[in-house]
Parts: C-alpha cells; structure tokens; sequence
DNA sequence: CTCTTTTCCTACTTTGTCAATATGATTTTA
DNA sequence: TAAAATCATATTGACAAAGTAGGAAAAGAG
C-alpha cells in the first residue's frame, strides 16, 4: 500500500517551488539539487503537472516553473491523483469504479469504502500551503 | 495505493472460512469454489495465516482450517499486515521505519504520519465478525 | 493396508510497474 | 549565436504481483 515516489517527489517539487518561488520561475535544476532527486525524473513529473494546470512553465534561460494556483489551494489529494493515478486502495471503492463479475454479497466493500473516505479526508484537506510552513520536532526529523 | 489481491483475498478467505465453519474444519477446495479465486494461491495465503497462528489445520479427508481466534478478535489490520508485509504508505511512518540519508527538514513527515493513523484507524476497528455480518445495500452489490 | 483427500512445501513463470536514464528537439534570453 | 532552460519520447533494469506447477506428507475411509 505505498505511495510511489513519483508521488512524493510531486508533493516536494511542488512544496520546494511554492518555498523558493520569489516571483522568478524556479528550476528543475535548482530542485533537483536542493531535494537530491533525479533532474529528468523531475521534467517527468512536472510535465503532469503542467498540462492538468497546476504549475505553468517559462522557458528560456531563467526560466522554470511557477505555481498556477494558490498554495492554499492545492491539495495533496489532487496531485496524488495526479500522478499516482488513483489513491483508492482496491478498484471497487472508486468513484465510477468497475463493477464485479459476480455481482453477489461482498462483504468487504464496505470496508474499503471506509478506507478509501478516511484516506482521502486526510489528503483532500492538507494543501501545500499547510506543508510548506511544517517543520518536524525536533527528534522527528526524517525524510523520504 | 493498492492492497493487493493476496491481502483482499486473506480477508475473504477468512471470512468465508467464519461464515462456514459449523465445527467441522473448511478446506481450501470449498473456499476456492465458493469465492471463486484459485485453490492453489489461497494455499499459499493460508500457510502465512497458519503460520501466524490465525488459523489451524486438519490435514487428511473432511480436513481443512478452522479459526483459532475468535472472529471478533482477528482485525483486518492484523491479516492485512501479515500479507501486504505493511499497511504504510511510507517506510519513514511506520513504527520503527527507517531514518532520511538528509535528516533536515522533512515537510510531508507529518502527512504521511496522519495518513498511516487514518489508515490504521479503520483497519483495526474492523474485525473478521464485523465483516462477515455486513451484507451491501442494494445497489451497492460490488465485490472484488 | 491402500486409496483418496487433504494440507504442506518449493520452485517457476509471466506480466506489469517502478524508477529512473538517455537522447535529442525546441524555445528564449543574454 | 551560444547557453540555459523546458519539452517529448524511448529505453532499461530491477523488482514484485499474481498466479501455475509438481509433488511430498499426513490422515481418515474402505
């Protein structure tokens, strides 16, 4: 049940742009060097970002990226979505998921149901905006 | 974000197991025809139940698995972390998970924590007795 | 005592996804 | 016109998911 990295590293580009954007576009490169993550793994999961309009792009020298939105308004819910695909734990529990083959009693859908509400409560109300103003305890300082 | 078929299939297996055991063990055969999922994965899913000491065996004819817990004491927790090896979506939120090579700053720490508790929440508020009294509404007949 | 039914054990296969890496084209500013 | 950036696409290697396969061992039925 892991979110991937593609996912992760999303939510950082995403957290390092909103920290680091004066008004001036910030860099993948600029990114890639202070998050220690791949530069071209990044270009992929900007590109995502860019066409559903959730950062928009400059080219050029002094280019790079800007948020399209407010940070208030960019949930972890959405770019989750966004690059992971679905954060549904199991099909079903979707919005417009499949249907089963044998349509019968099925005691876990309530379940899921359940897990996929709990989990996007927690995500669908935490923006970048909460993120960028988090710093851990001291003694709860990890990072992945 | 998936939980895979073979951590969504020890929970229907066990509930079938709860829901069809008179006194008599239930045999992987019967489960296998009843759920329609193949005999010989759940096999492998109920020796790590087994072995957790989940279930017990019968060996021999008229053999098969009888729960040693009782429904109400098995979570869904508990059989989804013995299959999926975790429930975390990150190593760095679970009990004892690993430190950051770059211990600074972490901002998503603290989300990903949150979410391992909803999780968690729900997964273990959630017992096999639960489960196997839950019928869906009509309408919401789904099963995977 | 042997046949059948079951669990038990291990290895293999196939398919797909993850996590990048690689290569180059395009745009824009200095 | 050279450099700095984004943009686009293809490829790779490792790993896990989801079974399949084949048989060994135990135990009850006849």
């Amino acid at each position: 049940m892991r979110i991937s990295t593609k996912g992760r590293y999303a939510l950082r580009l995403l957290i390092d742009i909103a920290a680091n954007s004066s008004d001036k576009p910030v860099s993948i490169k600029d990114v890639s060097e202070r998050e220690h993550i791949s530069d071209k793994y990044l270009e992929q999961i900007i590109s995502i970002l860019n066409s559903a309009g959730i950062v928009r792009s400059v080219r050029g020298p002094q280019g790079g990226y800007l948020l399209r939105k407010k940070p208030e308004d960019i949930t972890a819910g959405m770019i989750l979505r966004l690059t992971e695909g679905t954060i549904s734990p199991v099909p079903c529990a979707e919005e417009d998921g499949p249907t089963c083959d044998h349509m019968s009693v099925c005691s876990t859908y309530g379940l899921w149901k359940r897990l996929n509400q709990a989990i996007s409560d927690v995500l669908d109300t935490t923006t970048i905006a909460d993120l960028v103003t988090q710093k851990p305890e001291a003694g709860d300082e990890y990072c992945i």
